[in-house]
RNA sequence: GGCAUCGUGGCCGAGUGGCUAGGCAGAGCUCUGCAAAAGCUUGUACAGCGGUUCGAAUCCGCUCGAUGCCUCCA
């Protein structure tokens, strides 16, 4: 527990990792914006927090995990109307905005569930805080920071410049900013490019509106995070997660408000999650290149021709680390998929080696590498490797080329559901899928027949047997004490 | 243009100043009626050019290339 070494962003290292009080974790994540459904690189982020959150939980820290649900759009870059996202779609299909996010509320929440990722501890969403989120104005107004025009209400970030670092998460300098921001339509009221929206006037035709003390209108962006985090986890919490992209500005705005509040940076360690790239290219809901989570399970979509499992992609995703960009594709999945097979199948070997002798095999020192390689920045590739030691391991003992105590069995099969299940939240395959059971019993009296044949060294009626069911997508494997179907 | 990250064997991907993961594919072998599956064995690769060093893929510089961010994004 007292050498886990976390990468921090916002040092540029890796930093041994210390809570603020004592066995207690706060972390927050940026959560989703639910106008939409989630796309795969989402998925990927926070299942990465997923693990991070099962491990921090496993050594023993009472984790408190909170990911918020942004159900208040922001303003796109070319809608000179500063439409809310949510508020758009909504007129669009003539529903209610609330009924969007419900809708994707719902499926966001269906899909982490077939990832097997953990429920945050607090789920708060931003239309639930507005009142935090005024009363955060009021006091950045205060500070002399946030100024007020047209009814909306904005972060001075120049002045904030003067005493504090605006850009030291992002490594950015103000000075860089000033000539390369640029210019957005219906930002005209800042006194600066570069400041940032704290509170935004509701034009009449805008549904999602709040009263204010500058009249109706909706929070800006950033500081949904920075109210909910502080309510639940204080003005100085461990770990603010999300992707890279929100990097500059959202958290580096989120710092700005918290300091500007507070007079103390809100966050020991910051960690930000890699981009997934699709053929090359970063995933973006804007652009095409995306793929549903769903779409990917059920096979039926325009870039795969397989489809994959919610654990192959896991373990896929596992394989790289998170802080790693990672290119998604059909081949990379594929042999994800045979890795994890294997892996899966020697797990459940494992309950009927024979226990024999004693191995070789130092467990103690490979359940000291594992966690060795989780406590160096939650590293899952090097944790995959080490687990694939023991795969190879139960191979022999199969085999009779090792021995095993029941004690070391006992050992091993302890510390593989550990780190396999409880701390990367895999989960086994579901064989039962697609099958109904008159299927399998017709399929069983067939394999008898078969078995009966080959028995009697009648190849040619066993053959015909597996000829036909191959035909029509049964696929027949004969192993060493009994034969197996797969249906396609 | 500014900032950041990165460039690893056929592919995907860790790691790292000397002992050089892992998965997939390939090759050889074992098992097997055959097929398949499975198992075993097998790979000195780190963009290029300089420099530092006893030693660099790892540190430094330059060049080339890629990706991300620069007020929608996880």
């Amino acid at each position: 527990m007292d050498n886990l070494n976390v990468y921090n962003t916002l040092k540029s290292k890796k930093e041994n990792f210390t809570p603020i009080v004592k066995n207690k974790v706060g972390m927050y994540v940026c959560g989703p914006t639910v106008y939409s459904e989630v796309h795969l690189g989402n998925c990927r982020t926070f299942i990465s927090f997923d693990l991070i959150y099962r491990y921090l939980a496993h050594l023993g820290y009472k984790v408190r995990y909170v990911r918020n649900i942004t159900d208040v759009g922001h303003i796109e870059n070319d809608d000179d109307l500063g439409e809310d996202k949510i508020n758009k779609k909504a007129r669009l299909e003539k529903i209610e905005p609330m009924e969007i996010v419900q809708r994707f509320t719902v499926d966001f929440h269906d899909t982490m569930k077939q990832f097997n990722t953990l429920s945050p501890t607090i789920e708060p969403t931003a239309t639930g805080h507005i009142i935090e989120q005024i009363e955060l104005i009021k006091k950045i107004i205060k500070a002399g920071i946030g100024y007020e025009i047209n009814g909306s209400v904005y972060f001075d970030v120049h002045k904030f410049n003067k005493t504090s670092n605006y850009g030291k998460l992002s490594k950015r300098k103000l000075e860089h900013l000033i000539n390369n921001t640029r210019s957005l339509d219906g930002q005209n009221d800042k006194n600066n490019p570069e400041d940032f929206a704290l509170w935004k006037k509701a034009e009449p035709e805008h549904i999602m509106r709040w009263p204010s003390p500058w009249g109706d209108g909706f929070p800006g962006w950033h500081l949904e995070c920075t109210a909910m985090s502080s309510k639940y986890l204080g003005d100085r919490f461990d770990i603010h997660g999300g992707g890279l992209d929100l990097k500059f500005p959202h958290h580096e705005c989120e710092i700005a408000q918290a300091e500007c509040i507070n007079s103390k940076s809100p966050v020991n360690f910051w960690i930000h999650t890699n981009m997934m790239t699709l053929n090359g290219k970063k995933m973006s809901k804007s652009t095409d290149n995306n793929i549903l989570p769903k779409d990917l399970f059920s096979g039926k979509n325009d870039k795969f021709k397989n489809a994959f499992s919610p654990s192959v992609i896991k373990f896929y995703f596992f394989q790289a680390h998170y802080r790693s960009i990672l290119d998604l594709t059909e081949s990379a999945l594929l042999s994800s998929e045979k890795g994890y097979n294997k892996l899966m199948e020697s797990i459940q070997d494992i309950y009927d080696i024979k226990i024999d002798g004693e191995s070789t095999f130092n467990i103690n020192q490979w359940i000291q590498e594992c966690y060795g390689a989780m406590n160096d920045d939650f590293n899952s590739p090097i944790l995959i490797a080490k687990l694939f030691e023991v795969v190879k391991l139960i191979n022999s003992i199969k085999d009779g080329k090792e021995g095993v105590s029941k004690k070391q069995k006992d050992l091993l099969t302890k510390y593989l559901n550990i780190f396999v299940f409880e701390i990367l939240g895999l989960t086994k395959p579901d064989k039962t899928e697609n099958k109904d059971s008159m299927l399998e019993n017709i399929l069983e009296i067939l394999l008898k027949i078969r078995n009966k044949a080959r028995k009697d060294k009648d190849f040619e009626t066993a053959d015909l047997i597996r000829n036909e069911l191959n035909s029509i997508g049964i696929n027949l494997e004969d192993k060493k004490d009994k034969s197996n179907f797969n249906i396609n």
